[in-house]
DNA sequence: GCCCTCCGTCCAACCGGTTCGACAGACCTC
DNA sequence: GAGGTCTGTCGAACCGGTTGGACGGAGGGC
C-alpha cells in the first residue's frame, strides 16, 4: 500500500496526495477530505526509506555510546534515556551505535552511509578521532563533553574544573586540611578523558589556593575497586579527612569501606563530588554533591544538533553548565 | 558521490558496480579491481536509504523501551546494551523507541513506516497491546518476557516462577519459617506485568508446599521505597526472617533499612531473589541470587528475530531460561 | 566455418516517495 | 470580450540504489 494506491482510490495524482499530506501546496478542501478518508481507511503511512531518499534526510539521529563491555555509568545512562526523550519531542528517531573496541563498523556504517542527519557523541576524549572523522564527513554533530579546542565543535558539558573547585572550597571552609580526589580509572585518564583530567587539575589548583594538602588516586569504575581504593587511601594518607569524587561506580565500594573502617559520615569523614543526582540520594547519608543535570544536557545537545542540521554553516555554539552543589548530609566540619 | 559517479570513473555501468559490490553476479577480475580502486579513492559507501528502498529491508531493528521517566532498572539496561551488541554482530543497527505514556508516536512511526525489519519488545505485560499491534502489522518481533498465550509469539524469558520457587526452597532448607516477597510496584502488578505476577504466584505456591508462612508486598522501584517497605515489614510481621526480591531498585534502601534496624545479613536476616548479577555483587554482603542473564537473553532475542525476519512464516520459538542460583553470602540458617 | 554455451556487461524498470514546471479553468479588471 | 492573475491539479523527473532480461564476444564442439 503506497502513495499510488491512495491516489488511485481517491481519484487524484500521486503528487496531489503528497501535497495534501505535507501541506506544501494548497489542496482543495473536498480533495483533501477524500484523500484523508482513503488514508484512514487503509491505514496508510508513507514509507520512511523512500521519503528519506527523496528528501535527503532521514529524520534520525545517531547516539554513539561506548561498547557494552565497558559498563555504562549512571550519568551515561541518564544521557541515553534523556536523548531519546528529547529527540522524540522533535519527532526524531535515535539510532544507537556502539563505538570503540571492535565496534567501529557500526560507527562507520552510520557515518558514511548517510543513515542519519546528525550525531551525538558522548564520552569524548580531549583529542577524539571520531570528532575528526565526523568533521571530515561534514556530518552535523554535537558532543556531550568537549574536546580541547573548544571552538571546533558544538557541545554541552558540565564544568568539571569549576564544580570540583567549589567542592574543594566547600571542604576547606569546613576546616578540612588533607583531602583526596577519587578519580575515574587509570585507562580513562591515560586515554585523555576530559572530565577526569579537568577534575584533577581543578582539584589540585583549588587545593593549592587554599593551602590544602591534596592527593589524587585513580580508581577503576567498579564497586570492588572503590573499596580497595579507599583502604589504600587510609593506609597511605591516614590524615585525610575528606574525599571528592567523580567516580559513581566506585561509590558502593566506598560506602562499604567506610563502614568497614568504622568511620561515620560526615562525623569522621566527609565526601562530596560530581555525581548523578539519583545516585547521590541513594548514598547513605545522601551525598552533598553537584548533580550532573543529564536531562538538561541531553535536551540542550539535541536542540543544538537540530539547529546545526537546519543550518550547518552557522557558528558553533556550546553550553557549559555549572549546577549548584546540592547540600545534603555527607559533609561536615573536621574534628579530628 | 553516488554509484553513478563510481561507474563513470571506472568506465562501467551502474549495475556492474552494484554487482561488484554485492557479488550477486560474476564480474571480471580486472573490472572488479578498477571499481574497488575508485571506491577506495573516493571513500564511497552506498546510501542506506536508497538501498533500503530498493531491497525492501532496512537492516535495522527497533528496540522498544519504557519511557525515560519510568527509570530503567539495571536488568533492563543490561538488555539495551546487550541487544545493541548482539545486533552489531549481525551488522544490524538498532533504533531505540520509547513507548508508553505520550511516546506512542515514536512506536507508531517505527512500526508503520517500515522503518525497521523487526522489533524487540521488552517490559511485556501479560496482555500487551503492542504485541497485537505488531501482529496486525505483520512485522516480525520477539519479546523479552512473554505474554499469556505462550505460542502466540517468539520470546525469551527467565522462568521467574521457577527461580523464585528455588529461592523459597533454599530458604526453607535453611530453616526459615516466615518469609516475605518484596515485589515490584503496585502499578506494574496492576498493569499485568508478567515477572511480578509469576514471581508472586511461584512464591506463594512454593511456600505453601513447604508449609511456610508467606507474605508479599509491592514496593515502588526506588531506594527510598525499599527502606519504607522494609520498615513496614518489620512492623507488620516481626517474625519474618528472610526476604525474596525481584526489585533491584529497592535494594539500596533495603540495605539501609537493615543496617538501621541493626540486623546482620545473613546472621539475623537472609535475602535472596532474582537480580542482575552486577548488582547482586555490589550488595553488602553479596547476594545469593539467581542472576538474570541479560547478555544471553539479548543474544537469543536477536538471533530469534533475525531468524523470523528471514522466514516470517516459520513456527514461533522461545527460550525459557533457568539460571542457577549463585551462592554468595546473603543467606544463612535461621537462628532466632 | 557454423552453432551453441557461457561469461561479463549493459539497459531499463522498479522501489515509493518529493518537487518543479506546466496548465486548465475560475474569477477579476478594464 | 480580451488579457491577466490566482488556485488546484497533473505529469515527469529525480533521489540512489537493485535486479531481471538482453546482448555481444570469446571459446569449444562438430
Amino acid at each position: 500500500m503506497n502513495i499510488g494506491e491512495i491516489a488511485k482510490r481517491a481519484g487524484v495524482s500521486r503528487s496531489t496526495v503528497s501535497y495534501a499530506l505535507s501541506g506544501k501546496r494548497p489542496v482543495s478542501a473536498a480533495t483533501a477530505r477524500r484523500i484523508n478518508e482513503v488514508i484512514a481507511e487503509l491505514g496508510y503511512r508513507p514509507n520512511a526509506s523512500a521519503r528519506a531518499l527523496a528528501e535527503g534526510r532521514t529524520r534520525t539521529l545517531s547516539l554513539v555510546i561506548p561498547p557494552a563491555s565497558r559498563r555504562l555509568t549512571d550519568v551515561q545512562l541518564g544521557f541515553v534515556a534523556s536523548v531519546v526523550e528529547a529527540a522524540a519531542t522533535h519527532d526524531l528517531d535515535v539510532l544507537l551505535s556502539p563505538s570503540g573496541g571492535d565496534h567501529d563498523r557500526s560507527f562507520e556504517r552510520v557515518v558514511t552511509g548517510r543513515r542519519v542527519d546528525g550525531v551525538i557523541l558522548m564520552e569524548i576524549l580531549l583529542d577524539d578521532p571520531r570528532v575528526a572523522r565526523l568533521e571530515q564527513e561534514s556530518l552535523p554533530f554535537v558532543t556531550i563533553g568537549h574536546v580541547e579546542r573548544p571552538g571546533a565543535s558544538s557541545w554541552v558539558d558540565v564544568d568539571y574544573a569549576e564544580l570540583i573547585t567549589r567542592c574543594v572550597h566547600h571542604l576547606a571552609d569546613l576546616g578540612h586540611r588533607d583531602i583526596v580526589l577519587i578519580n575515574r580509572s587509570d585507562e580513562l585518564v591515560a586515554a585523555g578523558y576530559g572530565p577526569a583530567l579537568r577534575a584533577s587539575s581543578g582539584f589540585l589548583t583549588a587545593a593549592g589556593q587554599r593551602g590544602l594538602t591534596a592527593h589524587t588516586v585513580c580508581c577503576p569504575d567498579e564497586p570492588a575497586a572503590g573499596l580497595a581504593c579507599f583502604e589504600e587511601i587510609r593506609h597511605r594518607w591516614p590524615e585525610v579527612t575528606a574525599a571528592v569524587t567523580i567516580n559513581e561506580a566506585a561509590l558502593p565500594g566506598l560506602q562499604r569501606a567506610l563502614r568497614h573502617a568504622g568511620l561515620d559520615v560526615p562525623g569522621d569523614f566527609s565526601i562530596t563530588g560530581v555525581i548523578a543526582g539519583r545516585l547521590a540520594e541513594s548514598f547513605h547519608p545522601p551525598l552533598t554533591a553537584a548533580d550532573v543535570p543529564a536531562e538538561e544536557m541531553a535536551r540542550l545537545a539535541v536542540d543544538l544538533l537540530v539547529e546545526r542540521i537546519a543550518d550547518p554553516d552557522a557558528p558553533h555554539r556550546h553550553a557549559l553548565l555549572r549546577p549548584d552543589i546540592a547540600l545534603r548530609s555527607s559533609t561536615g566540619a573536621r574534628h579530628r
